[in-house]
Parts: structure tokens; C-alpha cells; sequence
DNA sequence: GCAGCATCTTTACACTGTCAAAATTGAGGC
DNA sequence: GCCTCAATTTTGACAGTGTAAAGATGCTGC
């Protein structure tokens, strides 16, 4: 009994061993006040989903955890499980989620570029803003080894994450309609080139090697600038090979 | 986490609770036959770290523990710690060994060059070839978030990888002896985005994200050519803002 | 009303990292 | 030679994790 209790909510206080007492009521009142919970959640998955985003935006992705989860919607440890089958079912979900939310701030800050050349850069900054504003998501989403991409939902929200980058760079060149047919190795190559750009920067700045580059820049010089000054020198040339 | 059946040796298979025999004799035989080990092993530091590096080939990143490891040199499971002093300690020795390899051979494909064009793919490609050669590894040095550089043997490691990259990328540009000292935002520019390109790339690559794109590629592309690819249409144009 | 079933809890187990104490051994002082 | 001492290694324990199985509970269809 010594052994798992270290961070359990009060619990009544009692060591009645619930003869008939239900012991999942009024538990459940960190959310917004319905303290008369029923033993049948309800809506469990979502309560954990939303429980599983606020202890990645607390404790990081090393505190993400089954079990922190649970506590965190108070439930017991368990009780993920029945839902989400196991820990990789969870973080999948959680990280389409994650995929939704970065494909719609994209869109977003798109839509509302007002210039040309702002509009080529609001994508790649939006990427960028996301992902430090949000790094447990963005760690989970891209640097985690335990997603499922078979998972529908997971599956359906990176390839959309993934079209959407593809389309921006293709309408960047002048050709629409990135389906999923064949493409040139031009093509392909700048494709490949703008992702893996965006996301190895975005990475390394997130492990905090940009800042010994930063370091040997300008005093207050920002990853922001930094970013812009890599995607200028690549944007305002025209491709090398044009694809006709 | 269940592992249960993976490891564990035989462990000498006897249930004789070694009364008055020494417990720590005759079992480290996995190396090269000396089954006469001491108590004392006189190098048990640099067998853990080639037990770890065994490990992380054969199970990658997830099975790298302490525990394992261990094991895999014979030893107790609390031997590690005396050497290392936790878990982070051992990660961070091992990936500056990691780095140091990692160095080498860039620096190998580097020298061994013959045409000018391909000394300036040689460093690239050796970088995503040992990212391929060895992604446990890699994942470890670039990936791990459970790694302490301000560990002098790291750092130094570590370092030495950056300096390497932008010293290649400064030669590139007609500038050498990229030392600690001020850089020009153009300068810099370049150093990020040759450095988050071929990250970028590398993680994409292991995380299978790169193979979405071959699959729209003529059959048989592989990585190097789209690498290649991408990394042609760059290098083959001048600077966009001369650097004089 | 009640049987079936989905949901949630309890219990148990194997595994992990880390700490403290005990055991073993090599080396130096007398 | 013996004896202490410190370094090294083992043993044991503890808190935490994921996961599986069994028990408790309440909704739902008949």
C-alpha cells in the first residue's frame, strides 16, 4: 500500500474500504466545479485529452505519463487504458490534436499576410512560433518515437500537415495541386529542402544550439531575425533549374 | 514496459547463493574469454560505455538503460552508477563518443575527395550516412533530451562537430578560421541553414517522413539522390549577396 | 426487472532509476 | 607480515512507470 500513492488527491479522507460507498464520486472537481461527478465519466476521453495537454504544457514530455495523466483528470491509473489501449495510443492522439492546432495556425497567419513577400514568409514563421510556443507539443509531434502513424487520426492530421507544406512550396514555384502523384526530382528536392529547413532549425533551436550562433551575432539578435535571414538568401533567388 | 524476455542471460545458470564463493568471479566472459575476471574489473568505465554502444545497436534508444547495460557487461546493477553517477551521466559520455566518431568520419570523407564538387558533397553525405549507419546513435546525440553538455568531454565533442560544420560552410563561402568571435547575419545565415538542412533532413529521414516523398519519385530514388538533390540546386549558385 | 455490456477501479507484476548499506579487494603505512 | 583505508562492486530497498487481469458499477435493451 506504501508503494503508488504519491501523488493522489485527497480522497475523502476515508479508509472505509467503499463496503458500498461509490468511490468515484465527488473527485472530480478540478475542472469546473461539477463536484457530483458520476462513476461513468461521460466524456472520459476527452477529459484526458485535455488533461494529458496540460500536463505536457506543465511538466514537459518526460512528465507525460500515463499515470500523471489519470491524476491529473482524477481518475484512476487505469483508466487511460481502456481508452486509448495503451501510452503510444494516448500520445497519438494527443499529438493529431497537436497537428490540428499547428496545421490551423498556418492557415492562419497565411491568410492574413498583407504583402507578397510577407505571405511567403508567414508560413515558415508561424511553423517556427508554433513550435516554441508550443514545445512539449511540438517535441511530442515530431521528436517522439513512441506515435503511432497508423492511427487514422494521427495519420490524416500529419498528411494534412504535410500537403499543406507541399502545396506552399509548389505554389511557390508556380505549379498547383500537390496530390499524391508523382513529382520531379526538382520538385521533390524543394520540398524536401523547405521542410527539412523548417524543422531542423525549429529543432535545433528548440535543444538550444541556435543560441551559440546567436551568441555570436549582434547583442539581442532573435531567432526570428535569424530565420528571416535564412529564408531571404533561399526565397529572393529564383530555382536554379527551371522545371519546364 | 515490459520487456521480461529480452536480456537476462543465463547468469551462470547455477541457484547456489554463493555462500562463501565471490559473487563477482567468473562471470564476465561475453568480451573475449576471460572468465577469471576480478572483483575489481581495473576497466569496468570503458567496458560499460562499449556495453552501451552494443545495446543501443541492438535495441536502440528505448532499451538503453542502466539496467541493461549493466547486464550487458556482467556487472550488478548498480555498478553504472558509481562510474557514471546517474543515467545522464552515462548517455552524455556515450554520445561524445558518439560525436567523436561522428566527426571522424566527415572529416574522412572530407579528405578523401576527389573532384571539387564532390568534396563539397562529401561532408553532407557522410553526415546523413552516419545518421543511417548509426540512428540510435544519432537520435541519442541530437534527439536525447536526457543529455548534460555542460559535461566537459560533450561539450568539447560537441563543439567540435559545430566548428567543423561552419568552418566547412565559411571555406565554402571564401572565408576561413571561423573562430568564437563576430559573425555577419549573412554569415550566420548560412551556418543555420546548412546545418538545419542537413538536421532537418537526418530526422526526417529516420522518422521514415522522407520516404512519403521517394514514394512519389521515379522507383527506386533513394535518399542520397533526393539528398543530392537538394542539395545541388544550393550549392550550384553563387551567394546571393557576395560577402565582400 | 434484469441480463449484458461498457466503463472505471483495484490489484498485481515486471521493469526502471536512484539511494544507502554491506561486501570485497587492492594498496599503502607500520 | 599485518592492518587499516579507500575505491570498487554488490545487495537491498523504494518510488515510480506501463500493462494485464479481475472486480465493481451503472447504463441500456429486452
Amino acid at each position: 500500500m506504501r508503494k503508488t500513492d504519491r501523488g493522489r488527491r485527497p480522497r475523502a479522507a476515508a479508509k472505509a474500504p467503499s463496503l458500498s460507498g461509490r468511490p468515484g464520486r465527488a473527485r472530480r472537481d478540478a475542472g469546473g466545479g461539477k463536484t457530483d461527478a458520476p462513476y461513468h465519466h461521460g466524456a472520459l476521453r476527452e477529459a484526458l485529452l485535455q488533461a494529458a495537454e496540460r500536463v505536457l504544457e506543465r511538466d514537459g514530455l518526460a512528465g507525460l505519463t500515463l499515470r500523471a495523466v489519470a491524476r491529473e483528470a482524477g481518475v484512476s491509473h487505469a483508466a487511460p487504458t481502456h481508452h486509448f489501449g495503451d501510452l503510444t495510443g494516448l500520445l497519438s492522439e494527443l499529438a493529431a490534436i497537436g497537428f490540428r492546432q499547428f496545421n490551423a495556425a498556418m492557415a492562419a497567419a497565411s491568410n492574413t499576410a498583407a504583402s507578397p513577400l510577407e505571405g511567403l514568409l508567414a508560413r515558415p514563421k508561424a511553423y517556427v512560433a508554433y513550435a516554441q510556443a508550443h514545445p512539449g507539443m511540438y517535441g511530442l509531434m515530431f521528436r517522439s518515437e513512441r506515435l503511432d502513424y497508423s492511427r487514422p487520426t494521427l495519420h490524416e492530421a500529419a498528411e494534412t500537415c504535410f500537403a499543406g507544406l507541399a502545396n506552399a512550396v509548389g505554389a511557390m514555384r508556380g505549379q498547383e495541386h500537390t496530390g499524391a502523384e508523382a513529382l520531379s526530382l526538382d520538385h521533390a528536392a524543394a520540398i524536401a529542402r523547405a521542410w527539412s529547413l523548417l524543422h531542423g532549425f525549429t529543432t535545433l533551436l528548440l535543444d538550444g544550439r541556435i543560441k551559440d550562433i546567436l551568441n555570436r551575432l549582434p547583442e539581442g539578435t532573435t531567432a526570428e531575425v535569424l530565420l528571416e535571414g535564412m529564408l531571404k538568401t533561399t526565397l529572393a533567388r529564383p530555382p536554379a533549374y527551371p522545371s519546364g
